[in-house]
DNA sequence: ATCCTCCCCTAC
DNA sequence: TAAGGTAGGGGAGGAT
């Protein structure tokens, strides 16, 4: 669209560039200035981290040296410093001559290295080994710069391993030795691209330059450079005469005796192009090109595919930092799994599944102490590095924490830089500037901008440090990114409260429980819950901890949001940040959400907010407002629903530990251009035979291989960013292969194919991506190479797909796998840092006695983490002997006793597309304009533009609010049931019944107690207890976050009577044997059957309801919707809830004042849920029962009601409710 | 209804 | 100058 294009402009050009020179880069410029200045914030952070109170002295082998950590190392200073705490060493924060024995340094600048002739500079690895060795070993063999540079020590195994299960131990930090040596290049920070051979052929080729066609383009040129002067020259046409085979053949021969990647940018001579290219005979009529593609200068052309178009892969992928995510990303999450399986495999020690029972009796044996209840439900912390580039950049630079800094490729100055941001600092952010942002608008916003480059190797290392801690504390963990997780904190937190609670007297553990009644005795526990304060406490410290570690460990500040879901736990963050934490308790989520714009929804991006913005919806508050069956209209099934649950604050998403991978792909839209034919050939080779080697580590093969071109707009000249793919029409298309493969062979072939279908001239071509799906032979998570896996690759000095790296040389140099044959997979040479891992990763969650009842199973695997977040009134329907007494307490602290049998959903939210139509581009005619009008709306556009322009508006920082609303996931995770034994589950099911029933009737008289609070706002739970002192447990055991909480009668009825499929969640359901589904059916039919011929539907039965339980009330499911639905928010449920008012109203000459106050208190809920479009609908009929009845009485309860209502939306929303006005009595 | 294909969108 | 990758969720619409 057009908007976008003047996006793309935005460059303006305010005046003030005050350049800052870019200090980072000079890499030491300014050093001696710092030098007596205190080591800013980060230091100051650590440097009073209580060693002496936390950490023994483990020996005296560093006695006498006094050590300055200069620049970045590995291990970190931070580490550095805890070593040499605990070796008798002293870390000094300052290089002062006069007590600096050492300076310790990995990697100085020759600037700083002549200023320190006198000094001994040391490699860490001295510190390291010398205790390993137990002795100070001599200096020599470790002077920086000496020469050799020493191997890894292999002392991790020696060091004392954390325990983080005994919160107030002595603790010490293995070393975070992440890498062998020092030499460590891009090469190896991530997947380098094993083509680097390519990129050397290339380089070295210097044959026979082919002249190059050059016709004319169908659009004018793009001019992006000044120079539009003379043609390209091309070292690689040997390529270009070859058939496919050779091709191939070619490149591999190339690597083979290739030398190291000379830096040497191009030597070849230019020379003019053109005529085609002999070897593509299907289209050399139609590839003519140049125009377009010629104005590139020849510098800019060197950039580009076109300088080099078999190198250009490696060296761009070198340099990509969306490509290191992306490859980071996919690490860690492998990690993540298979240290799920290994601790799996170890836990389960070939035992047949366990029985409830089991577990149950298991988790009282272990420690003997339950662990108590947290009412909110799971316990989640969501971690994340602040400005995490700009942080591990800084690591070396201290002096820049706090002045605004941005990581980024270039430093110009220019206003007009599009150099793109990857990260920026805090003292930026507060000047508007942000991730993704370009660095001219950056410097327009804030003109003392410091620019940093990239250090991908360092930021590997803080990703692994961050992660190994992170798995030190807990196995339930969901990767998100390099710098990001969710954990599950659950039972941290309650071992944390335990401890904390026998610490409070003050003398012997034992003794003094035994004595103090009110402290939870050691062995029954459980039956008492902690106090809201006691949880806040206990997270706090939990979390704190694990931060202090993180950031001691790294250097690097990080932030944690906490809640119940995770949602809210990722929403927290925000709000933590910058290094901080931020716990928001259940009842403050609501309330919380309603104050966030709905830009700040996870899931909600760019476009999505947009299309929100134009229904005038731009706060979560705004966007709450909207029915759901609005928002699903809308934007579809899915992403309406979350919308509607996430406003609210509602997440029913598991915590996902591991993700089976479903596509491997590689793209490049940058920097893409052709001339003709047989350099795409070229280009696609090198694709081809990346994405053959990345499929290989993975041990994949896919069957159906898709590819993404983007190929230039029609009449657009200019380009968002230099050497970008500018506004483009992207196309994809996709063949079935007859068997899954990897070979670049036949990627290369097939893409080739589907290129020609699309019939673009190269020269039109500005991005190429082909992807592999529908994966085959996938790593099964469960035994195979133990060894040789993510545990070992990830800690690995090498990467396995990754090239060995010759010192200084730019490129990795790789021993490239022939087309056919597999990458081999690297020998089981388990990695020191793979061991010290192994041994430093603590004790599984699970074996330590979880909660009572807290027995989960995640994912797949035998994992038996906490279970917390299940409902309590679940917990209850567990077998009798399996509840071993817990009942009491579960029910004590029960006000709730809906139940909801939630699937695992869904995930994040993404963006349909309900405007214009795709239609299949098939046979696409050479410059498609229908077709580009179709996609106009959306591909046609720069997106990534208009995202970054978007970037640059900055948002208010949201403010907190308070509420009482208590939010409380309650969700029988159907990976449970799935892994439980079916008899179990549906002894289950059955117990559950039952219990609900009991409760039912016994509460029958409690729930009067339940009064219609006045304000009409927020905590009346008057479900089950009651009694509950006035906050906390009460509301917070009950219905949960997502589920709007109807008045115990209903929900209770509806509870109790929901025929199985309606109650149980369709995939538990599923999951069970067919056998047990009938027999459960039937029993519940029966059961419901006979309730209900002993108790008809007479008033009287349910005293504290509706004195009429209409039958249909009886038949409610408790939730029609297999997902966070809050019962009686679909229609279903609001029309039979609206037939059981109507029911009331007909049946009862006056209407008693007890069910008004139920029915005043349901309507209320709503009200607090959001759920506004259910209450009109529900007083709707409600309004038409009483109008029929033409009863004073009738009619005043109703306008009572409604009165109250109309108040309690306004003062909770803050704003009127339509369809609530009164009847004329 | 449910699947499959071809997209788009989002996140880091 | 500049390095806009990559995996998964999910919507629309057609095939079954
Ligand atoms: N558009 C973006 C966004 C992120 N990143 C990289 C750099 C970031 O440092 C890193 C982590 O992303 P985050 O979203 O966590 O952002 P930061 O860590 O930089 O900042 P913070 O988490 O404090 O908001 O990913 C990037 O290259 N480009
Ligand atoms: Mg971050
Ligand atoms: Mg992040």
């Amino acid at each position: 669209m057009d908007d976008r294009s003047s996006l793309e402009q935005t460059a303006k050009t305010v005046t003030r560039a005050h350049p800052e020179h870019a200090a980072g880069w000079s890499a030491g410029g300014g050093w001696g200035e710092y030098m007596r200045i205190k080591k800013a914030k980060l230091d100051q952070q650590f440097e009073d981290g209580d060693e002496s109170s936390s950490m023994p002295r483990l020996s005296s082998v560093l006695a006498g040296v006094r050590v300055y950590v200069d620049g970045y190392t590995t291990p970190p200073a931070a580490e550095l410093k805890h070593l040499l705490w605990a070796h008798g060493g002293t870390y000094e924060h300052y290089n002062s001559k006069s007590r600096v024995t050492h300076i310790v340094a990995c990697n100085l600048p020759d600037t700083k290295l002549k200023q320190l002739t006198n000094e001994k500079v040391m490699r860490p690895e001295w510190i390291v080994d010398s205790i390993a060795q137990g002795r100070l070993l001599p200096e020599d063999k470790y002077r920086l710069y000496s020469g050799r540079v020493a191997t890894q020590p292999a002392l991790m195994q020696m060091l004392p391993i954390a325990n983080k299960h005994a919160p107030h131990a002595a603790r010490s930090f293995a070393t975070t030795t992440t890498t062998t040596t020092t030499t460590a290049l891009m090469g190896r920070a991530g997947q380098a691209p094993s083509l680097a051979a390519d990129a050397q052929e290339a380089q070295s080729m210097n044959v026979n330059p082919l002249p190059l066609d050059q016709s004319a383009t169908t659009s004018p040129p793009e001019t992006v450079d000044s120079d539009q002067d003379s043609a390209e020259e091309f070292d690689n046409d040997e390529f270009l005469l070859m058939d496919d085979a050779e091709l191939l053949r070619a490149l591999d021969q190339q690597q083979e005796g290739e030398g190291a990647f000379a830096e040497s940018e191009h030597s070849i001579a230019p020379a003019p192009a053109s005529s085609s290219s002999s070897s593509s005979s299907k289209n050399n009529a139609s590839t003519t090109t140049a125009g377009a593609a010629r104005p590139l200068g020849d510098r800019a052309a060197t950039m580009t595919t076109l300088g080099n178009p078999s190198g250009f892969m490696s060296r761009y992928y070198q340099t990509s930092r969306l490509h290191f995510l992306s490859t980071w990303a996919a690490e860690v999450k492998t990690l993540v799994a298979e240290l799920l399986e290994t601790s799996a495999a170890k836990d389960s020690t070939g035992d047949a599944p366990m029985t409830v029972e089991q577990l149950m009796a298991r988790s009282f044996r272990d420690k003997g102490a339950a662990l108590p209840p947290i009412p909110g439900g799971k316990v989640l912390a969501h971690v994340d590095m602040d400005c995490f580039f700009v942080s591990a950049s800084l690591l070396s630079r201290p002096h820049l924490v706090e002045q605004p800094v941005v990581v980024c490729h270039s430093s110009s100055t220019d206003l007009a830089s599009t150099s793109e941001i990857a990260s920026c600092n805090y003292p930026a952010r507060a000047k508007g500037v942000r991730n993704g942002m370009r660095l001219g608008d950056a410097r327009q916003l804030c003109d003392n901008i410091t620019c940093v480059p990239y250090e991908f190797e360092v930021y590997r290392d803080v990703m692994i440090t961050l992660y190994k801690t992170l798995v030190s504390y807990t196995t339930i963990i969901q990767a998100v990114s390099c710098d990001e997780a969710y954990i599950d904190i659950t039972e941290l937190v309650q071992r944390e409260i335990v401890s904390s609670q026998s610490e409070l007297p003050s003398g012997g553990d034992a003794q003094a429980a035994e004595t103090d009644h009110s402290q939870p005795p050691p062995v029954h526990s459980a039956s008492w819950t902690p106090s809201a304060t006691q949880i806040a406490a206990s997270i706090a410290a939990v979390v704190s901890r694990i931060r202090q570690e993180i950031a001691t460990r790294t250097g690097c500040p990080v932030s944690a949001g906490i809640a119940h879901n995770m949602l809210l736990a990722r929403m927290a963050t925000k709000r933590a940040k910058p290094s901080g934490q931020f716990y928001l308790a259940p009842h403050k989520g609501l309330e919380f959400m309603l104050t966030q714009a709905v830009g700040d929804l996870p899931g909600v991006g760019w476009s999505l907010a947009r299309r929100l913005a134009q229904l005038d919806i731009e706060t979560c508050s705004e966007l709450a407002r909207i029915s759901k069956d609005k928002l699903q209209a809308e934007f579809g099934k899915k992403i309406g629903e979350t919308l509607f649950n996430f406003a609210r604050g509602v997440d029913m998403r598991q915590l996902k530990t591991h993700q089976a991978r479903q596509s491997v792909s590689v793209e490049i839209t940058w920097g893409v251009r052709f001339e003709e034919e047989a350099q795409v050939r070229v280009f696609v080779t090198t694709l081809s035979r990346e994405l053959e080697r990345r499929m290989a580590v993975l041990n994949v093969t896919g069957k159906s291989l898709h590819i993404h071109l983007m190929v230039r707009k029609p009449g657009i000249t200019k380009v968002y960013k230099y050497l970008g793919h500018g506004v483009c029409d992207s196309y994809n298309r996709s063949t079935l292969l007859a068997t899954p493969t990897r070979s670049a062979d036949v990627i290369f072939h097939e893409t080739m194919a589907l290129l020609a279908d699309l019939k673009f001239p190269p020269c039109e071509y500005r991005g190429l991506g082909i992807q592999l799906t529908k994966l085959t032979g996938q790593d099964p998570p469960s035994v195979s190479k133990p060894q040789s896996g993510a545990i070992t690759r990830f800690f690995s000095a090498r990467a396995p797909g990754a090239a060995p790296v010759e010192s200084t040389s730019p490129a990795p140099v790789t021993h490239h796998q022939p087309a056919i044959a597999p990458v081999q997979h690297h020998p089981a040479t388990v990695a020191p840092l793979a061991q010290a891992f192994a041994k430093t990763r603590s004790p599984r969650v699970s074996a330590a006695a979880p909660a009572p009842c807290d027995t989960v199973v995640i994912g797949d695997d035998d994992i038996l983490p906490p279970m917390s977040q299940l409902d309590p009134a679940v917990l209850e329907a567990l077998p009798e002997e399996v509840r071993l007494g817990l009942e009491a307490d579960y029910r004590r602290k029960t006000g709730k006793s809906e139940v909801s049998l939630a699937s695992r959903p869904r995930s994040v939210l993404q963006q349909p597309k309900s405007t214009s139509k795709p239609e299949q581009v098939f046979a696409a005619p050479v410059l498609p304009a229908m077709r580009s009008k179709r996609r106009l709306t959306t591909s046609t556009v720069d997106n990534r533009a208009a995202a970054a322009a978007a970037a640059a508006r900055a948002s208010p920082p949201p403010q907190a609010a308070q509420a009482d609303h208590v939010p409380s996931p309650s969700q029988w995770d159907p990976e449970v049931i799935r892994l439980l034994p079916p008899e179990v589950v549906k002894e289950m099911y059955l117990e559950y019944n039952a219990l609900v029933q009991r409760k039912e009737e016994a509460s029958s008289s409690r729930t009067s107690s339940t009064a219609v609070p006045a304000d009409a706002s927020l905590h009346s739970k008057p479900a089950g207890r009651a009694s509950a002192k006035s906050k906390g447990k009460g509301p917070a055991a009950t219905a949960a976050t997502k589920r709007s909480d109807p008045p115990a009668s209903l929900t209770t009825a509806i509870s109790a009577s929901s025929p199985v499929p309606n109650d149980i969640d369709p995939t538990v359901w599923q999951a069970l044997p067919e056998s047990i589904r009938r027999e459960l059916e039937t029993e519940m039919r029966l059961k419901q059957q006979a309730r209900k011929s002993a108790v008809p539907s007479s008033s009287s039965r349910l005293g504290f309801g509706l004195p009429n339980q209409p039958e249909a009330l009886n038949n409610l499911p408790v939730s029609v919707q297999p997902d966070s639905v809050p019962p009686f928010c679909n229609n279903d449920t609001v029309t039979t809830v609206g037939a059981a008012l109507q029911l009331w109203v007909d049946s009862e000459a006056v209407p008693g004042m007890e069910d008004v106050q139920v029915v005043c208190s349901y309507f209320e809920r709503l009200v607090e849920q959001m759920l506004l479009d259910s209450l009109q609908v529900l007083v709707g009929y409600f309004r038409q029962a009483v109008t029929a009845k033409r009863s004073t009485d009738w009619s005043g309860a109703f306008n009572g009601i409604v009165q109250h209502l109309q108040t309690a939306v306004q003062a909770r929303h803050r704003a009127r409710l339509a369809g609530l006005h009164l009847l004329v009595v």
